[in-house]
DNA sequence: CTAATATGCAACTGATATGTTGCATATCTC
DNA sequence: GAGATATGCAACATATCAGTTGCATATTAG
């Protein structure tokens, strides 16, 4: 589940998307557009792969879709950046305790 | 920078390895292959893209090269997204003063 | 010196990513 | 209804990735 989430976040142009999209609260395909480097179809492309790993969630109104930055997605990847911190801390602990031991 | 990061972690050998190191300490690639599912050359390809990461430093001692976890990468990576968390708190923080307003 | 061990390098295959283009569909505006 | 707008779908080229295999190199152990 983080690996998609970490392989959206692995592409500047989607780096930059997010960020806009939190900046600037929900917006369409064609805003996110002005300001980015890429085609129509490269962004919807990018956006869809946001939206699959969770970090965008998108609203049809009438003929155009509404996309819009999801925070919750991102606590999922810090948990999981703070499950490896706690793997590495416990481990420098028993160290530790080991040393003080001798 | 963090897109590399990101680009590391979006593979579940990768992320497995890197468990791996944060739990078990310095370790040469061949005992990092017992237990995840890899072949040697596999194993060090995602090695070296965890080290270009940043995500793992390596020390060559004698004939073999012993790899270690690096946390100071993961700092990062939580920083781009505390960045990320900060502009949607202020945007929110800009609608409610809005709201306030009227 | 010889064996075994730990690793590197290079080539190859199949799969996936990225970006582009052309055409089709749905909705709004006038 | 006609034209403009917002988007979808599909095909394609190029690049990169993942995983495998075979051979070469360097270090250690006997």
């Amino acid at each position: 589940m983080t690996t998609q989430i970490f392989f959206a976040l692995s592409d500047p142009h989607r780096q930059e998307i997010l960020l806009r999209l939190a900046r600037g609260g929900p917006q369409t395909t064609l805003t996110l557009l002005k300001g980015i480097g890429a085609t129509r179809q490269g962004a919807t492309r990018h956006l869809s792969i946001l939206e699959e790993a969770g970090l965008v969630k998108s609203e049809k109104r009438g003929r155009e879709i509404i996309r819009e930055f999801n925070p919750e997605a991102v606590t999922l990847a810090q948990q999981w950046f703070a499950d490896l911190e706690h793997a590495w801390d416990s481990r420098l602990d028993r160290l530790r305790q080991q040393y003080e031991q001798e």
